[in-house]
DNA sequence: ATAATATATGAACATATGCTCAGGTATTAA
DNA sequence: TTAATACCTGAGCATATGTTCATATATTAT
């Protein structure tokens, strides 16, 4: 008989579990559900090439789809879907001009976010 | 006859083209490619809930692979995949204690991302 | 050595994702 | 009003992703 904490757990479903104090420490001080998703989709849109991309140009001046259309190579309709994601997710906004619609970044949050990444790929 | 910049774009290939100059802008000032690809995979492994948690977690103290799995309630496979992601990307480390594997984050940059990421979708 | 424990790996499968195409809406100009 | 421009949306499709299962490797205990 020892005192590993894996023999306190249940058996039945076969779950090996050396430390369970952590567990539960994880578990007190772990994110709402809500704010769990929330986090995600905030770092999953900026997760991709093309997203990032728009992003990255929306830092220095705000630019139109069909200005992206063609920085990016590909359709508009495809910019068009990844910025209503990224307006969804408050990280651009849009401002109306005729028939024009110039997109820019929400705040600087993105931009924070951009430096931090790119201290940790380039140390 | 206007002055408008798309009546300079090719034709050919049916590209509007409203700001020519923001976009040979962006161009000039985009990342390389290598560096656009690697924080991509930075974001997009921040941008899935189980890793994100699994980060959450290992933010307050190191935990091992069993441990993750309980606390996740997936199987310890999954977290195994998982983590050799986050190892591949610089995100955690381990350390060998006997047939233990203890897993921590690599650096504080991780905390920094969720911190601001968090600033964000609480504004 | 042999068995048990802790983790890693490869294959397979269901789901998610990003793109294009076709068509729709909104604004402007003739 | 009609045509043209700028952008949006839904469907469909190819690819990517996350999980489990089966199995392999590494370490420890008997």
């Amino acid at each position: 008989m020892g005192t590993n904490s894996q023999l306190l757990s249940d058996d039945l479903c076969h779950v090996r579990c050396i430390h369970q104090e952590r567990v539960e420490r994880a578990k007190k001080t772990s994110l709402t559900e809500n704010e769990n998703i929330k986090l995600c989709q905030l770092f999953k849109a900026m997760g991709d090439t093309t997203r990032l991309r728009i992003l990255r140009a929306l830092e220095k001046e705000e630019m139109c789809v069909c200005d992206l259309a063609v920085f990016l190579g590909i359709t508009e309709s495809a910019v068009s879907h990844q910025l209503r994601l990224l307006r969804q997710l408050h990280l651009v906004v849009n401002r109306r001009d005729g028939a024009i619609l110039y997109y820019r970044l929400d705040d600087d949050h993105v931009s924070q976010l951009v430096r931090i990444a790119l201290d940790h790929i380039r140390e």
